[in-house]
RNA sequence: GUGGGCGUAGCUCAGCUGGUUAGAGCACCUGGUUGUGGCCCAGGAGGCCGUGGGUUCAAGUCCCAUCGCUCACCCCA
């Protein structure tokens, strides 16, 4: 085969579109009841943008990226996550001028090229939500909550809520200096990554997966126990509310998050049901990026959750059913029968009927056939004979019954039925 | 970027230690009388056995390479 999708990508075909649909619209239900509203921003910026947001030592910039320049000579690149752009978008429209808090959301495609695998794709789709303006904690735990809550109410079962605090930049920039004093000593045992991470990025080297770096680490001093007097109350209250949310969490000192942007509180939601790849969702506390693009000092905190996983963990059993409407197949016979058969398909359509016809000019059989696999529940059968009684026959499939409607009383015939 | 597993019909897979015209189930199409579906029955279509090279009298089967898929490392949603 000649052509074929890109490595990483994949088509989204018939078969499960529905189900991509019906989850996107649930979540647009649920941001919107929650008193977000959707932003969407161009799937290219300037590269830029990237390495001064997400930070040009992450992955995600120094190898990730889709980058290339225009034949303007311009440095472009795909999205390759949300928050950024989005802050840019804010400061650029002076989102802060229509009021101090600007609770977004989003759905979109992003892009990143790395090795696919279970969960993992180079064009991906995620959700995410970002509220611009509050450093209070009630806004870290109503975002929590409300990635939390999503994710439970679509049906996924097995989640975990981890939650740490990194503290504030101060804080890290202490607590780094204090990692690396303990792990010096200890270089021998670290792996190769992690040896190269020890000056460039410590507090990645936390959580790692490897089992003998795991077991060191547990004698490592934690973040936690370096925050300021300021981090510290935040962080407890981030937690206060959660429980008064009723939203189990686990502590995980070790979640440090691959963005830069990060302070204060880092949460991620992980599913058993997935594979290596996990995170259903990961998010927290970056109140230094809307100063650090260009804007003015602007605490926010956001999520983002990817829908490749979701619908990997979402239970095929809980998924969101469609209410089944009534399908009406439109069966014509004949070349005689056609231009009558469009316009009455037509009016039967604008009545706001879900009905089709066979394009094919297939036989009755295979017609009604293809009526009975679609699960119509009518079938309207327009042939010569009823053409010279002005009339069609209607048959409910389900019962076999079939009776004659004249025309012009077709639509009032499929009121009744009702 | 590194490693493991796997590539036979649209899909899921058989094909024993290399040996005749490569199979099944599902799906698809047609028919079971003249214009009536589901169930059933009969028939049909559909395969450069991923690609290229090698070993052999003989390769879907063995060897090498290559491409693709997939899982994991890594990274993250």
């Amino acid at each position: 085969m000649k052509f074929r999708s890109i490595k990483g990508t994949y088509d989204v075909l018939p078969n499960v579109s529905n189900k991509w649909k019906n989850v996107e619209s649930y979540i647009h239900q649920h941001l919107s009841r929650s008193g977000y509203s959707e932003i969407r921003t161009p799937i290219f910026e300037n590269t830029d943008l990237f390495k001064r947001g997400v930070g040009e030592d992450s992955d995600v910039v120094s190898k990730e990226m889709y980058s290339w320049i225009d034949q303007g000579g311009t440095d472009l690149t795909l999205k390759p996550e949300y928050t950024a752009s989005v802050v840019r978008s804010y400061i650029q429209n002076n989102l802060n001028s229509i009021s101090p808090i600007s609770k977004l959301y989003y759905i979109g495609d992003l892009f990143r090229r790395e090795r696919p695998q279970k969960g993992r794709y180079r064009q991906f789709r995620q959700f995410g939500i970002e509220a611009i303006g509050s450093k209070y904690p009630e806004q870290d735990a109503e975002i929590i909550s409300i990635a939390y809550n999503i994710l439970s109410e679509l049906g996924i079962q097995d989640i975990t809520l981890n939650l740490n605090s990194i503290g504030s930049s101060e804080t890290r920039k202490k607590y780094r200096q204090i990692l690396i004093d303990f792990l010096k000593p200890n270089y021998d045992q670290l792996s190769e990554s992690s040896k190269n991470r020890l000056d460039s990025n410590p507090l990645r080297i936390l959580d790692t997966k490897n089992k003998s770096e795991m077991k060191l680490l547990e004698k490592a001093p934690m973040i936690t126990e370096y925050l300021s007097n300021e981090d510290e109350i935040h962080f407890n209250e981030v937690q206060q509310y959660l429980n008064d949310l009723n939203i189990p969490f686990i502590l995980d000192t070790n979640l440090v998050r691959g963005l830069d942007y990060y302070t204060r509180t880092t949460f991620e939601i992980v599913s058993s049901k997935l594979g290596a790849q996990d995170a259903l969702c990961g998010g927290g506390r970056y109140d230094n990026l809307v100063q650090s693009l260009g804007g003015k000092p602007t605490p926010s905190v956001g999520f983002a959750a990817g829908f490749e996983r979701i619908l990997l963990a979402m239970d095929d059993e809980n998924e969101l059913v469609e209410k089944n409407i009534k399908k009406i197949y439109f069966i014509g016979l004949g070349n005689e029968v056609k231009s009558t058969m469009i316009k009455i398909l037509g009016e039967i359509r604008n009545a706001g009927y879900y009905i089709e016809f066979d394009p094919l000019r297939r036989s009755i059989k295979s017609q009604l056939r293809e009526a009975n696999k679609l699960g119509a529940s009518i079938t309207i059968i327009l042939g010569e004979k009823e053409m010279e009684e002005q009339c069609v026959q209607i048959k409910d499939l389900s019962s076999g019954n079939q009776e004659s409607a004249p025309f012009d009383s077709i639509i009032p015939y499929l009121k009744s039925l009702k």
